[in-house]
DNA sequence: CAAATGGGACCCCTTCCTACG
DNA sequence: ACGTAGGAAGGGGTCCCATTT
């Protein structure tokens, strides 16, 4: 190029060892000087690697799907890959296939399908992922075909929060939750059946909501559920949004949390502790969750063997109870009526 | 390739006119039968155009990053744009120079610069700006050296809540800002000053309180407020979460929101309108300045006109109250949203 | 001289291979 | 033989230009 030669350069950049120290000193002064930077894409093209990995997220409304992103992006920089993100906030059918086959003609060479699981699904169809080589791993959803996923724990977390409820001597659990066409949702739906099975409660249809994330169902879900069941004292609510809502219906109706009601969500907001009364919660580490999805699929890229993925992997991330006032009967201080 | 001709078939991927429509019909129909999709990386070597934007970000943790974010891709989608996504949590000063060459070197054609100003900056150094030649939006920052700035309307946001606050009939107004650090808080903090001196404040000192976004700053902040001036009677604070730090305090305080005090906070987050009272608020669309950011962009990119940008721009969009119960003394009536 | 096609250089790197000291 | 440097061939497209009817 300017100094001395065309491609040694090329070794240079690349830390080859056949370069004398002179040469090597002297290129990297010119390229410096030059404000040089190699052509990812051109080297891309020749080395067939693009060190770029393809994400398909569903929106970032709600913290949990930004920090699992956040975890992703951190992790991947890590390990040197670059992201590219696609959002896809509506359901517009067969239109998932359009963002694969596009990143597919990106060269990335991993995706991460971060769309949250759905019975009526949304995912890819069929066809395309088969005429698709790449590596694909997918987040928070159900296992069905042979596929690598990387799920939060939902249904143990349901377990517990339920269990912890009873255990601090609430009688009657209601649930409120997700859209039942989410798979998150029925996962934690199905954590609050196992406890009540065991507890012997039978007819626990009229104990179930479905609320839609939002704060304003989770307001709606208290009354309705607390109209049916004059004696329901506690609900597992599975977001925190949702449980702003309850504790919002709840105050309005002048009844006394955690004393006469109790509540467990789920998410672990930020600002979950500064609910009042602050809120017990099932926390989910979702940035953990990103990047163990993010090393998953590297390793898989990177084991060059075409060790096709029949694995079936699942990888499962245990979610934690947090206690704090909103389901601790005993000595609670507050009470503001 | 297979069917009949070699690149003819790069013109009937482009949609170019000079193709029969048999010879159109048939390479269509060989592409489909062999799934080929075009190699984008190739593509745009050749053609010396990536269609990619860089967007740098500074995590996810809060909502109003987490929109402009959405509405960048949204917009970049719709206008055929991909993004590559990098975020920097952290201050490692002079990292983002790298971070800015990485993105150079991947040949996107713009970058939206989404890290929020900071007076100790974390700006690329002007000696790697001056070597890019790529366009770069900066968001929501002071519009310093010949860059195109664009921005939500901080200042009058400031203002108008304060100003509300005023004509509902509270006397005494304090502030809990953001990070003095951040243009964001300040500019904030400037509306709330301009309100405070055409109502002939002196000495206002001890009615501004510094938090750091967090709910947990905003207890804090109330309770310095409030013993600093015991009949402060009103705060402006700088978003909804650290809004529901107050509210927490005035709570456990036992004073009444609005009837003794008010509130207005910045943001309307999902769920403010579901606090307790329901918090008026300083709406931001997030999604909008994200998109105006990439439109701005894109204008610029397609403008080949190398006419560099001393255009030294800033758009503002306006932000818009939303008055909800916790700043509205009289009677209230009570609904949501 | 239209419209429809093919030839070839080129984009910017990397890698293989050869030639030099 | 060995360490070092350069030549040439792609990688998968696009574009300009010449060629065919």
């Amino acid at each position: 190029m300017a100094g001395v030669s065309t491609q040694t350069v090329s070794r240079v950049i690349n830390d080859r060892p056949d370069v004398s120290p002179q040469t090597r000193a002297n290129v990297k002064k010119v390229i410096l000087d030059l404000g040089y930077s190699p052509n990812t894409i051109a080297r891309s093209l020749s080395r067939g690697r693009t060190n770029t990995l393809g994400v398909v997220g569903f929106g970032l409304k709600y913290f949990g799907p930004s920090s699992v992103l956040t975890g992703i992006e951190r992790k991947a920089n890590e390990l040197g890959f670059s992201i590219i993100l696609t959002l896809c906030e509506q359901f517009e059918g067969g239109d998932t296939d359009q963002v694969l086959l596009q990143l597919s003609a990106q060269q990335v060479e991993g995706i991460i399908w971060a769309i949250p699981g759905f019975i009526d699904s949304l995912d890819p169809s069929r066809m395309v992922k088969e005429k698709l080589t790449i590596p694909i791993v997918y987040l928070n959803r159900d296992c069905l075909n042979s596929s690598v996923v990387v799920s939060m724990d939902n249904r143990s977390g349901g377990y517990i929060a339920t269990e912890h409820l009873f255990e601090q001597g609430y009688h009657k659990i209601g649930i409120i939750t997700g859209p039942k066409t989410w798979w998150e949702a029925n996962e934690r739906l199905i954590g609050w059946r196992e406890v009540m099975r065991e507890k012997n409660f039978t007819d626990i249809d009229d104990l179930i909501f479905e609320g839609n994330w939002e704060a304003e169902s989770g307001d709606r879900g208290f009354q309705t559920l607390k109209s049916k069941n004059p004696d329901l004292d506690a609900i597992f609510v599975s977001n925190d949004q949702m449980s702003l809502g309850v504790i919002h219906a709840a105050n309005r109706m002048g009844i006394s949390i955690p004393d006469k009601f109790g509540i467990v969500g789920f998410d672990d907001l930020p600002e979950s502790s500064f609910y009042i009364p602050p809120l017990s919660t099932v926390k989910q580490d979702a940035k953990k969750l990103g990047a163990l999805a993010v090393t998953r699929l590297v390793e898989w890229i990177e084991s060059e063997s075409d060790q096709e993925c029949d694995t079936q992997e699942k990888n499962l991330v245990s979610p934690e109870l947090i206690i704090r006032q909103s389901s601790v009967r005993e000595k609670a201080l507050i009470s503001h009526t």
